[in-house]
DNA sequence: GAGGGTTGCACAAACGATTGTGCAGTGCGT
DNA sequence: ACGCACTGCACAATCGTTTGTGCAACCCTC
């Protein structure tokens, strides 16, 4: 079933029913007869045009290429699904790989759909700063990093304000009383990591404190991460009064290492943690966090994302500038304060 | 940068670089020098070869197609996760595709993914036994369903032992006394939805009782659904002791809607549901749920959209038999009893 | 009725890969 | 020296579209 066998059926030439059904009739002078016996012969075949045939041709596969390191976690599912949608309405279509938080299949993903000739790609990094991510940008490739954004490169890319959010929360904590803080860490070479720490550790030093290495442990985002960090920071460390987790995962992972120890949230220990989810509030303790706008955070890199690829279609001009500044956006993010969070115990 | 550059850059002719890339070098007796030639200045181009042209020539786009109702829901991200990661180990990529719940919308990206030439569709559908959906398999197109499968057509599926979980589960209620049960539906034309009603109507029965239309209530696997009809249920029925929850979200909602009325579970009502979450053991009333086995299903939708995708290859015999017996599969669920069941408050 | 303008369509060349076949050049035996 | 097999590669067709151009047939005008 292809385009000649319309052609054929009409009695025209494949040319002529090309023109007729991509409504080119007016410009190639088809007589609106011949034009309309190509669109019903068109329609009792039930043709569809070969998108593979026509991207060749037209040097437009109209595929968007997305990369997330775990498509199973909410936060980065919402993220495709914005895309998605945003995307889809654009008449682009999404190209899904999930890099298991591994920069080799990352980058694996990355070639192979520049292979199938993706016109733009979002990537949430595993890395800080891949290298062969960066060096997309001189391909002319449209490329917008989410999340894990990379600072200082010619990257666009749309992310948290982490560093106020965790300001606003380490406050929290320090407002409280809490002079022991231990830090239950995601990934540490993640910039949304970094940030959390350095917010903390800004608002800590107007107290005269600081967190160090001894103090911070975890290396993912996860539960299990949490729990192991719980358990190691509070052995090493038994005067901590409060504990800042940077993703919710971390903070449940550490409620169930305290339960075990036999330690209350709060009245032992504080807990303040980032993102949230939606039975938060029908928790035994609900946690006090900082929530990131999601919905937000994918809309606007697919705004982004669609801006480069319909600007590429006006050319140089443009492009060039937007080369020259990349947009880096960060949404604001949102405490919500609910009941894990009390003055330290000796503190009264 | 195509094969001709390489060609050229290896001073030998297309159809030379294309076999000595491909591995056919023996085959059309290239000289190993002259492969090696090519191989390294393809290497030095970083060429990669078109997906596009590939695909139309060889009639393989290397794409599957992935249709889901909400990639947000964790649920459903979790199975797009299995296929992404099944598929692509053979060399596969997916295409993904949102519904957002609307039979219009799934009907359009199959549509779309069928002229992008997909080799193979997952689908979570919509309705319960669409039409464009069943149609498909005269096409020849390797179609699952997963999730909300259809009974009694050709389509293969993959979906939890729904009857058999909501017998366990509607059991509990039954054997802690209760008899008047609320039922706080998803969305009713899915099979799910139907195997649940129907594994709690028969356990009723075994005991008398019979729910009728109008101790059901929601319409959609969600939170809001959820609050609605239990705030809907228990002003018609105040009589109700025990509420059975299709789904977790539901269950949330449902958690709320009693909170604000005063009511307390499992004291004044119990509740169980399906699905899980990972926090479900912090929650002030854990909830006693069954849990599907999202990644096996994952893992064997994915496993027969690969036996069809390598079978094709291997023709028609064996093509013809899986026509004729498509497979059905069901996962069996697991029962954790947490503590939202308890006698009923007139009961003891 | 010859010439010029218009109308309506077909021809053929791309796009970038794969692959069957043809054709030189070499080596060998006789 | 001639023929034959074999080696090593290039030519050209093909996949299904899109699109620049060419070419009939027609109408109109003088």
């Amino acid at each position: 079933m292809t385009l000649r066998t319309v052609a054929e059926a009409a009695g025209v030439s494949v040319s002529t029913a090309s023109r007729a059904l991509n409504g080119q009739a007016r410009k190639y002078r088809i007589s609106t007869s011949t034009e309309n016996a190509v669109r019903q012969a068109a329609e009792e075949l039930g043709f569809q045009a070969s998108q593979v045939a026509r991207s060749l041709r037209l040097k437009r596969s109209g595929l968007v290429g997305v990369v997330v390191p775990d498509v199973s976690n909410p936060f980065f599912a919402s993220i495709a699904r914005e895309v998605s949608l945003g995307v889809e309405a654009h008449g682009y279509s999404v190209l899904l790989g999930d890099s298991r938080e591994e920069t080799a299949i990352e980058e694996r993903l990355v070639r192979q759909l520049r292979a199938r000739q993706v016109e733009a790609l979002l990537v949430c990094p595993v890395g800080i700063e891949s290298k062969h991510l960066t060096a997309l940008v001189r391909t002319g490739l449209p490329v917008v990093v989410a999340d894990r954004i990379f600072e200082n490169t010619a990257l666009p890319g749309v992310t948290s304000d982490n560093l106020a959010a965790a300001r606003e929360v380490a406050q929290i904590l320090i407002d409280h009383g809490h002079r022991n803080i231990g830090v239950l860490s995601g990934v540490p070479d993640s910039l949304p990591a970094q940030r959390r720490l350095q917010g903390l550790r800004e608002v800590a030093s107007t107290v005269g404190i600081q967190i160090d290495a001894s103090l911070i442990a975890g290396d993912a985002f996860t539960e299990q991460s949490g729990y192991q960090a719980t358990k190691e920071l509070l052995a090493r460390h038994p005067e901590i009064t409060a504990l800042f987790a940077m993703c919710t995962p971390s903070a449940i992972g550490g409620m169930q290492a305290m339960s075990e120890m036999g330690l209350q949230v709060p009245r032992d220990v504080s807990l303040v943690a980032f993102d949230d989810h939606p039975f938060a509030d029908l928790m035994k303790t609900p946690l006090t966090v900082s929530t990131q706008d999601i919905t937000q955070i994918g809309k606007l890199a697919t705004e982004v994302l669609i801006a480069r690829l319909t600007e590429d279609s006006c050319k140089q001009a443009k492009h060039v500038a937007a080369a020259v500044s990349p947009i880096l956006r960060r949404v604001p993010t949102c405490l919500r304060e609910r009941a894990s969070v009390a003055r330290p115990r000796g503190g009264c």
